[in-house]
RNA sequence: GCGGCCUUGGUGUAGAGGCAACACAGCAGAUUGUGGUUCUGUUAUCAGGGGUUCAAUUCCCCUAGGCCGCCCCA
């Protein structure tokens, strides 16, 4: 083969379109019922804006990017994720007011230059939200909430909620200088990414795997008992309102997520049906983003959802929706005389708005017909000579298997009256 | 970036150091104007490159890609 589509990259194909086009629809639905609006930004962005953002030190920074020079000499970086172009459109086009609340959604293509593995993909899809105007805590709720029922709609189990505080300002610079701490007094037990991590994020230690971090981890001091007073009640506060709302989640205390931008309240939704890379959707507080990028100090709060693995654990769920598709009409034709006609015909069954197909390889009748079958046209217009010569044609109900002849003039509306209505002869 | 496994026709699989097998799909034909059944025929230099050998698709190395794990995250 010449070319192959590049590394961690695919090509998603019609048999998926279904699942695909059905989860867009419910995403689509879902964030229109709690009043949010499309956005679409560019897929790249200066790498400063990314850089600044979700820290110079986080992995997807520090090397995950897709970043390069273009023709004029400037960093660009193909979006790792969304929030940040959001925000950016979101203060430049001044849709972020005073004391209202700006509702945006997206849908689209992200970039990060990873190991691909199930589940993980250099061009990925992801669809979200994002909230400016509000600190509340009931909206945290409600913004995990969404999430939550979108996963409903889709008919979706075996998925957890998993929540934390990452706290704010204030009171995150203390407790990592604790961690830190902490995890110095242990470091020579520390596999080595960790001893790298102490300088870099202690925050992320927490998430390590490796069994000798284990056990450190475990008595590791907990975020949420050093928040303070704004953000511990804040926190408190999302989880009333999660109650209110009859939401089942799970404190994660270690619920680190890998953005630097996330103040408070910090979530994600993971299936239990995926392999390593099971998060399907994941989010948080972002109350300090919009004024670092020059906007007016706004609060804000948003998710993301995977669909890529969305996609994955709906086709795993055999909840594939097959898609509608019109009735259809094959025209199978006999000499050139016939063509001619079939193709007129073609035109305008499909002006009056009817799907119709045609043979264009220059099959035989036998043939056409297969292909007619194999479409899964209902019915089959036969046109041949000698139905021209009697100035009829052949019209074949592919399901009853019967036929009849038509008047060649009145063979449109014939196929239209059959193509509407289902209780037909033939 | 690291480790393990893998890569045979359109698809799914078999195979062995020396004619690459099978199924399905596809195409053609079995009444030279009619489908879904049946029958017949037909469809691959075994991911790419290099090496060992009289001989490699089968053994070795490299590259690319896939899957799984680490890492990270959606």
């Amino acid at each position: 083969m010449k070319y192959t589509s590049q590394r961690g990259t695919r090509d998603i194909l019609p048999v998926d379109m279904p699942v695909w086009h059905n989860l867009e629809k419910n995403c689509r639905k879902l964030f229109e019922l709690y009043n949010y609006f499309e956005i679409r930004t560019p897929i790249f962005e200066s790498t400063e804006l990314f850089a600044r953002s979700i820290g110079e030190s986080s992995d997807i920074v520090s090397k995950e990017m897709y970043t390069f020079k273009d023709k004029g000499d400037r960093s660009i970086t193909l979006r790792p994720e969304a929030t940040a172009p959001v925000v950016r459109a979101a203060i430049q086009n001044n849709l972020i007011e005073k004391d209202k609340i700006t509702k945006l959604y997206y849908m689209g293509p992200m970039f990060r230059y990873e190991r691909p593995q199930a589940g993980r993909y250099r061009q990925f899809y992801q669809s979200g939200v994002e909230v400016f105007g509000s600190k509340d805590p009931a909206l945290d709720a409600e913004v995990i909430s969404l999430s939550v029922q979108i996963m409903d709609k889709l008919g979706l189990s075996d998925l957890s909620v998993k929540i934390n505080s990452v706290g704010c300002k204030s009171c995150r610079p203390k407790y990592m200088e604790t961690l830190k701490e902490y995890f110095k007094s242990n470091a020579k037990n520390l596999c080595e990414t960790c001893n790298n991590r102490l300088e870099t994020n202690p925050l992320r230690i927490l998430d390590c795997k490796d069994p000798s971090c284990q056990k450190h981890i475990e008595n590791a001091p907990a975020i949420i008992d050093f928040l303070c007073e704004e953000c511990k009640t804040h926190f408190e506060k999302v989880i009333y309102w999660l109650n209110v709302l009859n939401i089942k989640y799970e404190i994660n205390k270690r619920l680190v997520r890998g953005l630097d931008y996330y103040t408070k309240t910090t979530f994600e939704i993971v299936s239990g049906k995926l392999g390593a890379q099971n998060a399907v959707c994941g989010g948080g507080r972002y109350d300090n983003l919009v004024v670092e990028f020059g906007g007016n100090d706004t609060p804000a709060i948003g998710f993301a959802i995977g669909m890529d693995r969305m996609v994955e654990v709906l086709k795993e769920h055999g909840t594939q929706s097959t898609e509608h598709r019109f009735r259809l009409l094959y025209i199978a034709t006999l000499g050139d005389a016939a063509k001619k006609l079939g193709v007129e015909l073609l035109l305008n069954i499909r002006k009056s708005g009817y799907a119709a197909e045609m043979d264009y390889i220059g099959k035989s009748l036998k043939s056409q017909m297969k292909e007619a079958d194999r479409i899964k046209a209902k019915y089959v217009l036969i046109l041949g000579e000698d139905e021209i010569k009697s100035g009829k044609a052949m019209l074949r109900n592919m399901e009853t298997a019967e036929q009849g002849e038509v008047l060649l003039d009145k063979v449109l509306e014939e196929i239209i009256v059959r193509l509407q209505s289902k209780g037909s002869k033939f």
